[in-house]
DNA sequence: TTGGCGCCCGACCGATCGGTCGGGTAGATT
DNA sequence: AATCTACCCGACCGATCGGTCGGGCGCCAA
């Protein structure tokens, strides 16, 4: 019954997510992967061509959700200032409500990309482009309009990746900062409001106080 | 001759924390650290006991070297404002002088410790939860002093990690965003630039437009 | 009833993993 | 000269790695 391949195909890539989050590519065997998923190593290989293609399309699967859930907020047609503040809260939701997905990210923006550079390879690169540039286009048009201060588009992206994924994916060292678990619902709800006031202040053009030296 | 032995030593040691910033713990062999170091497998274990203490020895030795160069700001007596942007630069300066330590601490940030809990995965703890809580207390003393806004401590103590690790970790991501090298000598100095113009006005007590929805 | 097909399994493959062992070599000590 | 010690090597170990292969079971069409 193709709803029952269905059904393994997803147990398959929910139980490799899961690990693949934990320990990385090279540190969970498909032995693994497939007794989490209720069956045995080689029936893997009628669903998925390898193992890298697996990871693939763990990783594009994520990458997915993520832009699934940003998409209306780029589209919609208010402020850039609120537009960036319900960003962070569409991104913080996105990680929040699926452990694995922060670390999985982490891991896969770290991990060189030696895998085959099959369409899946491919299209993961193209969903985190857009991310990626949904988040720097953002930036710019606010930089542009006035709004923002003259910050550095690419640095500023790579900050606000930095200051979510990060976070979410920082498991017991952030735990013990923080004093409780980091997915409870009062401390992601304080890591949006964090987040969102230092940039609502960063981001500002006041007094500006710029840096000391410069050349 | 002992000298001898401190070489091949180093050289495993400078050889093993290339290797794992780039692949991983798992993902690396002993035999590849071995001919990486110019010698083979069997004589790595005259130098270290396991794969994991040579792993702890060269997280160790990175947390040292960030170690070395915080604790002096720390102990510097200007302004919380200026001991900030001094432990910004300090920090950052340890992060871009060598090139693998970046991924090294972020890999060992999100792998789970499920090393032998020996003495030596014991100092690391040690010697991170120093840098942690220097790194807080800093944030702590500027909030209490009225210097900076009221944030959460140990968030904005998560955010300044994401904000320098992970750039310095991006590898060709964050090539990909600036366009050019991330440890280019301007690139560098840039990135002091914009986390500390952030703090500047993301940390300043000035207006502060609260975010909008509070229950 | 008989094929065909999708799904899954156990057995097996060569390669590599971390780690052990016994021996060999050079330099310092006595 | 004999011994000791530090260092390093090649050979080997059991286990596990990703991946292949042939066959079995159940469902659906003919």
């Amino acid at each position: 019954m193709a709803n029952d391949s269905l059904h393994s195909r997803e147990k398959i890539l929910d139980a490799a997510e899961a690990l693949f989050a934990r320990r990385g590519y090279t540190g969970v065997g498909l032995r693994e992967v497939a007794e989490a998923s209720g069956l045995v190593k080689s029936s893997l290989f009628h669903h998925f061509r390898s193992k890298a293609q697996l990871y693939c399309e763990v990783i594009a699967r994520v990458l997915d959700r993520i832009q699934l859930q940003l998409a209306p907020v780029f589209a919609s047609r208010v402020g850039v200032a609120e537009r960036l503040d319900r960003v962070i809260e569409a991104l913080i939701d996105a990680l929040a409500e699926h452990p694995p997905t922060a670390r999985l990210l982490l891991r896969s923006l770290v991990e060189e990309g030696d895998f085959d550079s099959a369409e899946e390879a491919q299209r993961v690169d193209e969903t985190l482009a857009e991310i990626l540039d949904g988040i720097g286009g953002l930036l710019r048009e606010g930089v542009e309009a006035g709004v923002f201060r003259r910050v550095s588009v690419p640095h500023m992206v790579q900050t606000l990746i930095g200051a979510t994924v990060y976070h979410f994916a920082s498991g017991d060292l952030g735990e013990g900062l923080l004093g409780r678990p980091i997915l409870c619902a009062e401390e992601v709800r304080r890591r949006k409001r964090e987040i969102q006031n230092l940039l609502h202040n960063g981001l500002a053009l006041n007094s500006s106080p710029q840096v000391l030296s410069e050349a």
